[in-house]
Formats: C-alpha cells, structure tokens, sequence
DNA sequence: CTGAAAGCGCTTACAG
DNA sequence: CTGAAAGCGCTTACAG
C-alpha cells in the first residue's frame, strides 16, 4: 500500500507538500513541486487513506441516508427513485454515502458517530423523536417528508395537505359525495395526517361527511377491501395516500368482479410510472421526485459548509394528474 | 466525544482492556471487569471511532455495492429490489454499506481502497473489466449477473439462456412463427446475449428464424414501436429483455390503436411487481430477486471471513409465469 | 487475565 | 513556499 510518506520521499519533498498538494492548497505550494508530486501519485496510483484522514481531521466526507424500515422500502418505487437520485447527488459532490436502516432513533446516534459523519438525509417517519435525534447529532441533518412541531429542523417535504384537498375538490366536482380514506397508520405518519385533513377539510367545506369508520389504515385492516365494498354506507370515490397502495385496490376489486372507475373512482399519490401503466390509468396527486431529492442534497451540503446556516423548511407543490379512474356521476 | 481513555479511566484499566470487552473478546478479561466497563460505555454513551479502528485494523467493516450506472438505476423495480435486500443483509452481519456509482472500472479501485472496504457487491454488467477489476482489487468480491470467460470469479446469475429458451418454446407452443427480439445493447450485457440466445436457438431448432432485423436494442432504435409495428414482414411475438421494456411497449402499443395480445404477444423478464398490474397481465420469466441478494450476500461474508475459500458461480433457476400478454394463434 | 509500547497514515498548528 | 513535531483513537504484538 502506498502511502503519503512513499510520496513523499519520491519527489524529495516532506509529506507536509504532498498532502497539501492533494488537497487542492495549490496557492502554497509552487506549480512545479505541485507537478512533479501530482505526476508521482499518478504513476504510483496513490489513493488517500480515508479512515486515517478522517482520524486526523475529524470528519469523514461521509453522508448517511438514514432510512426508517428496512430494505423492503426499496419495494416502492417513489422511495427508491428518492433515494437513487439523493446518492448520486452526493456523490457528485466527491461525498461517499453510507446506507442505515433504523427502527428505533437511538440507533442513529451511534452509526452516525461511529463515522464521524458529515451529514445526513432521513427519510421516512422520524416525527415524535426528531428533537432527540437532533440534540444527539450535532451534524447537519436534512429530514425528508417529516412533521415536527419543532421548528428549527430542516426539512423538505411537499404541500400533503393540499393534495388532500386536490383530490376531494376532485372527487366533488365529479358528483361524488360519498368517500373512503386509505392510508398508512395514521399514529406514525404525520404525512398520511395531512393528506387526511385537506381531504376531510374540504368535503366538511363542501358541506358533505367523511364517515370515521370510512377511514382505513392498511396495516391494520388485512381485509382491506372486502370491507370497503361492504360498507353500510356505500361509498363511490376512494383516496389512497400512495398509488402503491391505490394500484393494490384497483386490483384486488376488479378481481372481485367490480369496475373502475364505474363502480369505485380512485385517487392515488405520487405518481410512480405504475400510476401511468395500470388499468384505468390512475388519476393521481404528482410530486416531483427529483427535485425533492436535489433540494434536500443542496441544502445538506449548504450547511456542511457552513454551520452557521439557519435551518430552514422546504414546501413543494403538488398537482393532481387526470387520467381515468375517477368517473363524472351525473344527477 | 468520550474515547477508550476516558472509559478505561473511569474504570481503572488499561485501554486494552476495554478494548478486549469492546470486542468480544470474553475469555480473555474477567467477568467483573467485563460488567463494570460494560456499564460504563453504556452509562457514558461510548461509541468506538470506526476510522481510528480501520486505519490501525486494516479493515474497515464496509462493503461497497457498486453499480455501473447512475442513480436512475433505482427506477427500475428489478434492480432497487435487489440493492434494498442486500443493503438489509450486508447490516444485519453488523457491517456498513456504502453504494457507489461507477462508469469506468478504474473508480472502482479508488473508491475500494481509500476506505480499505472489506468486500463489495457489484452490480450491472462489468463483464469485460472484470479480470482487470479482480487483480487491482484483492478483496472478496461478488458479481451479480456478469458474465465473463475468466473462471475464477465468484458469480451469482440466473440461467438467462434457459429463460430465453423458455420464451420461445411458450410462443411456439401457443401457435407462433414470427419473433422480434427486443433487449438493451448487446454490446455491453452477457445477460441479454445470453437470453437471446436461448430464445433463437430455440426458434432455429423448431425449424422456424429469427430475422436478424427483428433484434432490435432500446438504446439504438428510439421509434422501437413503429419500426416494429412496420416491420416488412410482420410478427406476432416479442419477447422483451425486461419487464420495463415490455411494460413501455404494451402501452405504445395500445397508444397506437393496436391490442395486446390479439395482434402483438409478448413476454418480459424479471417478474417485477407491474407485471402483474398492467394490462393485459404480462407473462414473464421471473427470478427469485431475494435469493439472488441472500446468496450473494452470504458468499460475501464467507470470503470474508475465511479468505482462501474459492471463488464459487451460482445459477438460479427461471421459470415462466404464464398471465395474459400471449394469446393462442390457431392454424 | 492485564498492560506498556509502538504504530496505522493522515492533518493541525506552528515555525521559518 | 516548505517542513518537523505532535496527535487523532484505536489495534497488534509482545511481555508478564
């Protein structure tokens, strides 16, 4: 393995001139040492030893993506374009990214630590715990798609609230007036939270109910959609919180022998390509993925530069794409 | 931040000892020692410093997953469902991953070597570098779905000539005599040569060909559908080197007026969760994406922990999963 | 079962 | 523009 002293001593300089070569102080060393130790490194193909720099100067080049789950949050596709389009985005910034799956917050603190990280993107549900998360890591932390009463973290997430609202104006507009919910466990997701009460908030506006027990969360109804079709109450119109979710619904009561939209109109959100491929294409609330992602890598890297930038949080918009499972009901 | 000396302090020992608790290292330190150094790292929140352990270990308890290709890589379900199960299963062996994008082999050895990562993961077609990227990189090393006429690597693939094979015989069985071939370019994957000579030796040994202007690649050909749709001999069967290909061509297709499968059969690759959305439901080859991870993953650690093990290639089985997209022709 | 010494390969801070 | 010294927080190898 060769090292900075191995350098060093080839070109007749200290390792001092060598390690300030390589980290780009070109303005203190002349252009020909520079030169001539850049040409060494080269023909040597010296590489760095990362583990030592970061021992020395006490921080890693290391970005972690902090994911609450495990690898099957891979499975979705809003989450894996995400997170692809995070790690370019910092490794173009000559960054490395770390991957950490975590289920309970404690365990963040120590992979954070144990690497000196530089910063760090959460994504997914950290809402209750991102006042201790913060207090624990005194690193630059850009959070994803969280809720917190606390106001000085940065986030970035989208306008869930007005995609609730989108969807029931929507399904107004159309003649519906009766609906269901579908969402994750509301007691995690302060993002399925909003999404509900832009859509009960408008149909209340509209002078229209939206019924508790028409409420449904997926993880705790196994028989999700046998329930929905046997409602007391029919319902013709369904807002999913995820088109993972609202794809799944749309199979699962076509197999029953029902139609969409002609029976049940549905609204799913994100906008995965799925959405645009399943039968009736999907009528969905959109969010633009990428840019979620290079906004949240931005800032990260605003604030690794300099720590004394104030935390700030990033609200983008939605829309509602119309395709075709939300039928018109004449009266 | 709290090091091995402030513990080793506190607790009236030397810093190898708490180091040898650290680590495991039972027999070694008595019981009652044992506990109280315990308590206290657990009192004073330690957490070890990974890079002062790598630079003086030689090791770093990293492994790289390296993609050839960029983070668009995780659009497709295929391939994030495979990063996500073995980014699960490279933490739960208690080691870190790192993911890093590569385009030219050369990246790799840099990215291995500065964080003196223990093993990686390779993913996407590195076939013609790959002797080249096992003698810079002397550390166990898993390739998923290369191919390459060097022996002694360590591989795990699925038997993509027998799906090919499989391809055929399906479409000749359901009455088929005219078959386009629709992959990425040939140049680069073994993968995809390798289904496509399963699929046209297949065809030759049923008497029947394979025009070679019915082999088209998505890269070089961006009016796919058309010059299919106008192909001067027209075919009734397309088998697609991905289920995202023939997710993309069933609905161009549809967009053009025409209807799959009564005037264009075709079958994907991979099984991919919106095969079995889109509609017409799409007949595929499917490979089991989980146990790809878990076996790579587990051959990994093997090499890791016992060095001279020798380099082993896994082929996973494939098997065709018969749904809607091919319809019967009958003479 | 326990510890003192040396060293891993860098950077920081200081000196010239 | 260049360098000698000290130190980052661990582990290895040796000694007892």
């Amino acid at each position: 393995m060769v090292t900075l002293k191995d350098i060093a001593k080839e070109a007749g300089v200290s390792i001092m001139t060598v390690s300030r070569v390589i980290n780009g102080n070109k303005s203190k060393v002349s252009e020909e040492t520079t030169k001539r130790v850049l040409a060494i490194i080269k023909k040597r193909g010296y590489v760095p030893n990362s583990s030592a720099r970061s021992l020395s100067a006490k921080h890693s080049q290391i970005i972690s993506i902090i994911i609450h789950g495990n690898g099957n949050c891979f499975r979705d596709a809003y989450f894996s374009t995400m997170f692809g389009s995070i790690a370019q985005y910092v490794q173009s910034h000559d960054y490395y990214t770390m991957i950490n799956f975590v289920n309970d917050y404690r365990d963040i603190t120590k992979r954070l630590h144990t690497w000196k990280v530089d910063g760090a993107i959460l994504l997914g549900t950290f809402d209750k715990d991102i006042l201790q998360i913060k207090e624990d890591n005194q690193i630059p932390l850009v959070f994803i798609d969280s809720y917190s009463p606390i106001r000085q973290i940065t986030n970035v997430g989208i306008d869930d609230y007005k995609g609730g609202v989108l969807a029931a104006k929507h399904f107004i507009e159309r003649g519906h007036r009766s609906f269901a919910f579908v969402g994750t466990s509301l007691d995690f997701s302060g993002v399925t939270k909003h999404r509900l009460q832009g859509f009960k908030d408008t149909i209340i506006n509209a002078g229209l109910t939206l019924k508790p027990e028409h409420i449904l969360t997926i993880d705790e109804n196994p028989n999700l959609t046998k329930k929905i079709v046997h409602f007391k109450e029919p319902i013709t119109a369904i807002f999913a919180t995820s088109d993972i979710i609202a794809i799944n619904l749309i199979n699962e009561i076509t197999n029953m022998g029902l139609r969409i939209p002609e029976d049940y109109s549905i609204i799913g959100f994100d906008n995965v390509p799925s959405s645009y491929y399943v039968t009736p294409k999907l009528t969905t609330i959109s969010q633009d993925i990428n840019r979620k992602a290079q906004i949240a890598s931005d800032i990260l890297f605003r604030h690794i530069s300099d720590h004394t930038v104030q935390s700030e949080s990033i609200v983008l918009d939605v829309q509602l794409i119309e395709r075709d499972s939300v039928r018109t009901i004449i009266r």
